[in-house]
DNA sequence: TCCACACATCGACAGATGTCAATATCTGGA
DNA sequence: TCCAGATATTGACATCTGTCGATGTGTGGA
């Protein structure tokens, strides 16, 4: 696998597509549009994202393995779904792993399923 | 299984949780957010919402067949996923059903997503 | 150099999920 | 009353997913 910058969302949510009530979705979007939102459709990634976005800022994996009940590895796993769907940024320093929201794309993936007032 | 009123969702997403970036999501919210993110969370689902969404008004089941490239049976489970999310609301006039979206739920839905600007 | 520690990866497993063929249910018309 | 057609439900199947224990990979300090 070839390595890529690391604050460099694998799937850019913001370019992904129009609102879903703007036009019928292409299934090429309509697939990757779902690939971000399976990243968030988790019980304990919810909780991951709502905890490190409500912090405005930086928070330590330490910090995270208790915010879910779950194993160690087990959280891992799932900050790395988020990582690779974008939604979070990892910056390693030291021993250290510090997790924060990738700027804009919880806002984008909003927008898309914002609909119009009528 | 008890019968409902077809047009009051069972999930209501607007009464669900505050915003992920406002505060820590409690492991009861969490989930319930997840169920109807899940919902959300697949392609085909996604492009049935959006055909439905972009009409701004009622589609016939016989439409949607059509849209997404799927069985009838599949495309019925689909629809009913979303129903049961609170996402569409289905209507059965004669032989045939009418989807519509649930005004206001795809927008409480971006609402919870959406981060504050800086 | 070696050790302790934080985090990631691997392997395995149970349970959830998407799909379809077959069938059931219901409606309107003949 | 019977039939044709639209939709929903059922049952079965392969695949995906969440979880954890065991293990690997680095880093910083002694």
């Amino acid at each position: 696998m070839p390595t890529s910058p690391a604050l460099l969302p694998v799937i850019d949510v913001t370019a992904c597509c129009a609102p879903l009530d703007s036009e019928p979705l292409a299934r090429s979007d309509a697939e990757a549009l779902a690939h971000v939102l399976k990243a968030l459709a988790d019980p304990a990634r919810l909780q991951l994202v709502s905890h490190v976005a409500s912090s405005r800022g930086e928070v330590c994996a330490c910090d995270l393995n208790d915010v879910v009940g779950l194993a160690q590895p087990t959280v891992s796993h799932h900050l790395k779904v988020l990582v690779d769907a974008g939604i979070l940024a990892r910056e390693k320093r030291g021993v250290w792993a510090w997790y924060r929201v990738v700027p804009g794309a919880l806002g984008a993936l909003g927008g898309l399923l914002r609909e119009d007032q009528p």
